[in-house]
RNA sequence: AGGCGCGUAGCUCAGUGGUAGAGCACCACCUUGACAUGGUGGGGGUCGUAGGUUCGAAACCUAUCGCGCCUACCA
């Protein structure tokens, strides 16, 4: 074994041996297990929160693995419709050229070999990070098995009357000139502006004028009527009549209608239902006609006065404003906020917009989905998701799946010249289906569908279906799904309603939803705020300079340029260290816990490098004292049977926390087993046998083997976290033990029943660490180095602390540092010694030389201070007949064993202090 | 407007009714034979605030403050 831990010489070897020997694909006939990956978008490389997902699924893929389950982790990646067709625009912009110019299919040969590349990347990322992923299973969103399924669903779900086509008010992005499903508009409150607006009213003989207050003045030009509430007596008389629309010379009336609050500003609204949802909505009620005044782009359209036309829609607000204003209509100006609905993607205000789209009605698919999780079917991990899920699904709107892109899957219909649609797999079909002789022209729709539609069928696509493939059979449901909660709408229900629809059945039993991972100010990580970190980086390292240049490179907003890199250079002035594989998902796992969001931290990267540090360091260690193990029968030591009876409660915590997804208990549990149980107890303990000359050999071979097993139980225990470091040392073990174990990917993982627990062995060392602490926090608060061997007396020792001294003097001398352990005679006294005490007796170090006797005074007294401070609480408590009365027995008799320790301490320290005292 | 989450040591976070914890940081001592990426000891918290329930509350309830988020919005 090599001298020094170094996590990138280990972490290059293993992977693909693993993947060459086909390790990662399903085997054997143990129960299935199977986790369909989120496929990351093929829009570039993958980010911390992958790197997050990628670790929690590998530890409960590696786990179960090792549980002897026939497990699979389903791999792939998703097309990621807008995300990457604005990735690759990007890309031709750089170039010079563009989308339009280079025509649709050489802009989807351009797409296709993005995809590859980005692919390569994601997949190369994946290896870095130990993921155990079936990859000869790998899919892609748009493969063509894939794809049938996608034409699968939309045929049958538009053959059930669950798919249709309507013109309708839709979310626009007039930048990227498609529709937007609702979940891809993010509204943020934003500055701006409420005008009132001045129409008078027609044949008034008082010249009446309405007041309507608005945000949006320059879609005045497509107003259809003006609306009040029906119960407001300002202005029910005028309900019937009609307003002069300015600019435009259309009279429109004046309705009366629920929806007007008429608490808000003038109590008047301008109806322009072709460019606003509530709007739409009274306009239907009210059968008015819809006047659509903006074309894709948001200029004005044609259908506008001709001043306007071609205007920009805030260019247009400018100039009706003016125009108003000069004819004295524009009453008076507020400052008002309110959300402003962006595209996700783009960033620009979208604009509600009549066109024809396709929907997928939702009512019908979600009623099943509702009541899955109502009974149980599907859990949600944390629960409380659940409530956001019934909430979403329980008011959930028609899902506009149209979108006008060329990157996707063609939605599968066709129209002829005479404005019919025909739905079917192909173009042959429509005919068939429709009986449509060849001389009749058939033209493919030319939008592509929604992204999500094709991951809504994620779960059972993949698995091979529309055929009756054995993986479906076998996988079908899925174990869990893990994903982060700002999904739950776009996917996770999706899944939910189109596999209860298509499969048969939920998509996944658990849905174990995990923290978001930020900065470690707090800030969502994104390439735009500048705040991204490879997750490579932190394995591999880098330097500043790389990073900065990472960070800085093809930023959309320059402007930020400068406030980016001095963050970068102030959080990592020495760029970011090297922590390896390991130490980053270790770091990753111990942050899954229950909250919303977490903050990633490095030291904690640095902390858990160290243990694997320290991992290594203890293997090496154990590995050289094993000369002699095989030689005869073994004996376990009261060290040995302790450590043993450890690891069983060890083992059985971990199966609970697997089982629970707290992966961060898990890492708690076995980090600190390892580290201040087996390394800083167990090794030492072992010392005292392994390097004493005269030991017992059987005895020996006892602490050999229990090294062994607890080591290689450990590295089991590890091995679902820490893939990489828990091999090499497996290995090392197995080499020297002459194991033919190829890996310990494939080792059972341990059961608690292996090790026996031994309540005896479990006191006695607590006894024994009593012993060592005492002498050692008499080194550590009087400053005795560890090199001056000490004396120690015992005064007032129980038959049983007589036994353990002697049973244990090796161990006593050994970690404590003495030279001598004495037992006073009863009445023999020492005076001026420093103390330590350990139930009834007294450890006793005389002082003479060594120490301050009055720094010891001042130690003891703050002891005592403590203990008659906890003696108070504990007899107040005893006191109150209260507590006598109602608390559980135990708890009561658990208390009074208490205050007879605190008082025989508080005594014990008393006097010990007078003879102090004595002696100054 | 409704809903959710969070507030515990300097920092990042565990801890769902019974003696306040970890890692990192800090202080002191120690180059002891696996490891100085180490060892030993130590300091540091009235668990946001105020009430309540309870024999007992960091935990349960109510209110309140602060931070973050989600959903729907009044034009």
């Amino acid at each position: 074994m090599k001298k020094d831990y170094d996590p990138s010489e280990i972490e290059t070897r293993h992977y693909a041996r693993w993947e060459a020997a086909g390790y990662f694909a399903p085997a054997g006939n143990g129960a299935p297990y199977c986790i369909v990956i989120p496929p990351p978008n093929v829009t570039g490389t993958l980010h911390m929160g992958h790197a997050l997902q990628d670790t929690i699924m590998d530890a409960l893929t590696r786990y179960h693995r090792m549980l002897g389950r026939r497990t699979l982790w389903q791999p792939g990646t998703d097309h990621a419709g807008i995300a990457t067709q604005m990735v690759v625009e990007r890309l031709l912009e750089r170039e010079g050229t563009s989308r339009v110019a280079l025509g649709r299919e050489k802009f989807l040969e351009r797409v296709w070999q993005w995809k590859e590349r980005s692919g390569n990347t994601i997949a190369r990322q994946m290896r870095r990070l130990g993921a155990s992923v079936d990859w000869s299973r790998d899919r892609f969103t748009m493969d063509p098995g894939l794809s049938r399924a996608v034409l699968e669903v939309f045929v049958r779900l538009h053959d059930e009357g669950l798919i249709y086509r309507g013109k309708r008010l839709v979310n626009w992005d007039p930048v990227l000139h498609t529709a937007i499903s609702d979940l891809e508009v993010v509204s943020s409150e934003e500055r701006g502006k409420l005008w009132h607006l001045r129409y008078p009213v027609v044949g008034d003989p008082g010249n009446a004028v309405l007041i309507v207050a608005t945000t949006r003045p320059e879609t005045m030009l497509g107003d259809t009527a003006v609306a009040v509430h029906p119960a407001d007596e300002r202005y029910r008389h005028l309900v019937g009549k009609q307003v002069e629309l300015p600019l435009t010379g259309r009279r429109i009336p004046i309705i009366a209608d629920e929806y007007v609050d008429p608490e808000f500003g003038t109590g008047c609204v301008k109806i322009t239902p072709a460019h606003d949802f509530n709007d739409y909505e009274v306009g239907l009620r009210h059968k008015l006609p819809m006047i659509g005044v903006l074309d894709a782009s948001a200029r004005i359209n044609d259908d506008a006065p001709p001043a306007y036309r071609g205007l920009d829609r805030f260019v247009a607000r400018k100039r009706v404003l003016e125009d108003l204003t000069a004819q004295g209509l524009l009453e008076k100006i507020e400052d008002h906020t309110s959300m402003l609905p962006r595209g996700e993607r783009s960033g620009v205000v979208v604009e509600p917009m009549l066109t024809d789209q396709w929907y997928v009605r939702m009512q019908p698919l979600a009623e099943p989905a509702i009541e899955a999780v109502e009974q149980g079917r599907v859990r949600f991990i944390p629960e409380t998701y659940a409530r956001d899920y019934f909430d979403w699904m329980r008011k959930i709107q028609d899902w506009c799946i149209s979108r006008q892109l060329w990157w996707g899957h063609r939605i599968p219909a066709w129209y002829d010249d005479n404005g019919n649609v025909y739905v079917a797999r192909d173009e042959a079909e429509v005919r068939r289906k429709h009986n449509l002789a060849t001389n009749i022209v058939l033209r493919q729709d030319e939008d592509v569908l929604d992204t999500w539609f094709s991951s809504a069928l994620w779960p059972f696509s993949t698995l091979g279906w529309p055929d009756k493939t054995p993986e479906l059979a076998t996988f079908y449901p899925t174990s869990v799904l893990v994903t982060s909660w700002d999904i739950i709408f776009f996917w996770v229900a999706r899944m939910i309603m189109m596999g209860l629809k298509f499969a048969d059945g939920v998509p996944f039993r658990d849905v174990y939803i995990y923290s978001l991972i930020r900065d470690s100010e707090g800030q969502k990580m994104s390439k735009s705020k500048g705040n991204i970190i490879d997750p490579i980086d932190l394995i591999d390292g880098v330097d500043l300079d790389t990073l900065l240049k990472k960070r800085l490179d093809g930023l959309m907003q320059p402007n930020l340029q400068k406030s980016i890199e001095r963050n970068t250079r102030k959080e990592f002035p020495q760029g970011i260290p090297a922590f390896g594989t390991d130490a980053l998902r270790l770091t990753f796992a111990s942050l899954v816990t229950t909250g919303r969001d977490v903050r990633f931290d490095m030291s904690r990267a640095e902390g858990y490098h160290r243990f694997c540090n320290k991992l290594w360091n203890a293997t090496a260690y154990v590995l050289s004292q094993l000369d002699g193990i095989d030689g005869g029968p073994a004996r376990l030591s009261t060290a040995d049977t302790w450590i043993r009876s450890r690891l069983h409660g060890v083992i059985g915590t971990v199966h609970e926390n697997f089982a629970a997804y707290r992966l961060d208990v898990v890492i708690q549990t076995l980090y600190d087993f390892a580290w201040h149980e087996f390394c800083d107890w167990y090794l030492e303990l072992t010392k005292a046998v392994l390097n004493a000359p005269d030991a017992e050999a059987a005895l020996k071979r006892g602490a050999q083997t229990t090294l062994v097993d607890v080591l290689s139980a450990l590295l089991k225990l590890l091995h679902p976290l820490m893939p990489f470091l828990t091999e090499e040392l497996w290995l090392e073990i197995a080499k020297q033990r002459g194991l033919s174990s190829p890996t310990l990917m494939l080792e059972p993982f341990p059961e608690a029943t292996a090790f026996a627990t031994d309540a005896t062995a479990e006191e006695e060392i607590a006894w024994l660490k009593g012993f060592v602490v005492g002498i050692r926090q008499i080194r550590g608060e009087t400053n005795l180095p560890r090199s001056k061997a000490l004396t120690v007396r015992i005064a007032d020792p129980s038959p049983s602390d007589r036994a353990r001294i002697t049973t244990h003097s090796l161990h006593l001398q050994k970690l404590a540092g003495l030279e001598r352990i004495e037992v006073l005679e009863p009445g023999e006294n020492v005076r001026g010694a420093a103390t330590a005490l350990l139930g009834g007796m007294r450890m006793l170090v005389p002082l003479a030389g060594l120490i301050d006797v009055s720094a010891e005074g001042e130690r003891l007294r703050k002891q005592l201070a403590k203990t008659r401070d906890d003696l108070d609480k504990a007899r107040r408590k005893l006191s109150n007949h209260n507590f006598v009365a109602n608390a559980p027995p135990d708890i009561v008799a658990q208390e009074n064993a208490r205050i007879a320790d605190f008082e025989q301490r508080a005594s014990q320290l008393d006097a010990q202090i007078a003879r102090l005292t004595e002696l100054s």
